[in-house]
DNA sequence: TATGAATGAGCATTCATTCAT
DNA sequence: CATGAATGAATGCTCATTCAT
């Protein structure tokens, strides 16, 4: 009980560290992502972000997880909304769903993809994807008839890159192509795959 | 005929920079790619670095293009080859054949596609990918009855982007799939998404 | 009361860089002074100095502007003393005064004067000279009698190049012509150029 | 007579050199003027450079001692066309004569007096200003009547100094002064100086 | 705990000079 | 003689990290 607000406090300083990292990326990009600036950002002195971090990476990779699992939320409160639909009708939901929360910040969807010299960054993203595949497995072995491919996991895999990366170069480069026609197209894609339309 | 050895000369230490950048890529990451590094894995001084590239930033993208060069090289060789044979049939070929280009140098893959912080870097990735989608627009063009998809330019961007992921992907993330179990796939979700196999 | 001391850290350490500057200049001359020369002397590491200058021509500009001012109160202070005094005992109190306070630091002088290569210099002693020249001005507008020169204005801007130069040129040549001669000699040249010996 | 050519030849490329390095002076100040710079301006090559000087330094000293050279020799030109004037009218026609040999090139001469951080090129005025203090000594000891002051050496150092300053300021800072007026002026002085008016 | 001054290794780049050709 | 590629020490400056207060 006494070490409550100690905790609290802890907590306090992580989310703001965080947030002005955040901040600093979203603001300025990863060339200003210096921990001076993340001090200054967050009204610390720079001494203290040690005090919370063992270095600058760590702060880096907790903004990257953080965004990844906000991303992941969206993503799979789209999911449990529409698990009852029959294949076509998921995955376009699933796929607006996943263009939409890349849509949300947009900017530091662009740092996090494309400045990042951190391979640490790379792994959070590769764990949602396992953990997307996993559920794309699972359903695919829940529902054996939904799909004519032969290794479940192997399709699941196929899928979650393929989408995922669709969606993201969609919100990243904004080609000229309609929301609509993309989340058609991926959709398409899927169940051409799948080969059960 | 006198200029010959003075030109040859100017090209060797360029190739020699090159090289040593690329090799300081490859085994050491982007961090350690110092001018000084690479002068020295080059075994020249520092300052001659400069008598053939204006700054640090023109040696990494020689080394970038030269690599998305070689890559597009293998690709395009191998297209030409299967030119005649049917949608199917050139998927999967083409598919190897990426897959076989970004095999060659793994490690130079992982550092161009996920530890640079330049903009360089993604614009001439971006090209080879435009350029790649073009060729698929205008086979699309050629032979409608290859397609069921409405839009042949939105199909192209699909058929690359996804592509060019999962290739990627795998020869990056090296999952637990034999080669051909991939290529067989990636060519399953082109021909499914076409619609016409 | 708190902040007491950190401002005087602050201030100790400015003292501590520009003192190091200084003694740069004057043991080894403008080509010695190097950022890391400074520090170095100084006792300090190279970053430090960027905490309290912006960049090497602002540790310089302040080593500089402490030399003419040191130079300006010197001469300012004897005037002072001698303001009461008919024209004559005037110039040559001044003349004398400012010989001394150039004969201070000789070789600062002689760097100050002849090494630096910076505009910024050149405008501080101009600054310096507008300021006696005003103040020559002011005296011959309130005593016209003083002078039978038609202009003020330009009668002092000739006083006073003159006379800086012929004492700067004396305590830098250190040619074989005794102080109290020189001092002698200027009192002449004013006091036969405004004419009223 | 063999040699002729070769003296020749070594001749010419001094000339070309030292007037690639004035021009480089006079047009882009002596920050640009680097060895490749001046080499470059010459049509020749940096090598060629240290085959006719020893090192950048000399270059600069050549070009600076021909500067003076220009300017002593107009003044002495009018000098010998005023000889047998009195006093007064030798000052004012000598005083206009260096005013207007400094403004042949007010841009070398901004340059020499205020940019170049080398106590070699002060050697070379002061050398001219030692000869002409040498002539001013020599017609104040065969005209004794033409000054009151004690040591006609001291009172030579004084006039030339003073002249020489008033000169070079009035060309170099451009002050809102007529020409005439400092002309003037200046013949003011010396002759209020010497006391004969 | 929190501070922020101090650190110092490291960076990209320059340029007077040399020397093999 | 002339070349110009090669040199490499030196420059001004940055910034992640530490530690005395």
């Amino acid at each position: 009980m006494r070490k409550e607000p100690r905790q609290a406090r802890s907590r306090e300083m992580v989310e703001r560290i965080v947030a002005a990292g955040r901040s600093v990326l979203v603001e300025h990009g990863y060339d200003a992502f210096s921990t001076n600036r993340v001090a200054t950002t967050a009204g610390i002195s720079p001494g203290s972000l040690y005090q919370y971090f063992p270095d600058k990476a760590a702060i880096l990779e907790v903004v990257v997880d953080r965004y990844w699992d906000e991303v992941a939320e969206s993503v799979a409160a789209s999911l449990a909304d529409h698990l009852g639909e029959i294949g076509q009708e998921m995955v376009r939901h699933v796929a607006d769903a996943l263009i939409r929360a890349l849509e949300v910040d947009r900017t530091l969807l662009g740092v996090v993809a494309e400045q990042l010299p951190l391979a640490r960054s790379r792994e959070r993203r590769r764990a949602l994807e396992r953990r997307i595949r996993e559920l794309i497995t699972a359903y695919l072995r829940v529902r054996p008839d939904a799909s004519t491919r032969p290794d479940p996991a192997v399709t699941a895999w196929v899928i979650a890159l393929a989408v995922e990366n669709l969606a993201m170069r969609w919100v990243l480069d904004q080609p000229p192509i309609e929301r609509a026609v993309v989340v058609e197209e991926m959709t398409a894609l899927v169940g051409g795959y799948l080969g059960v339309a």
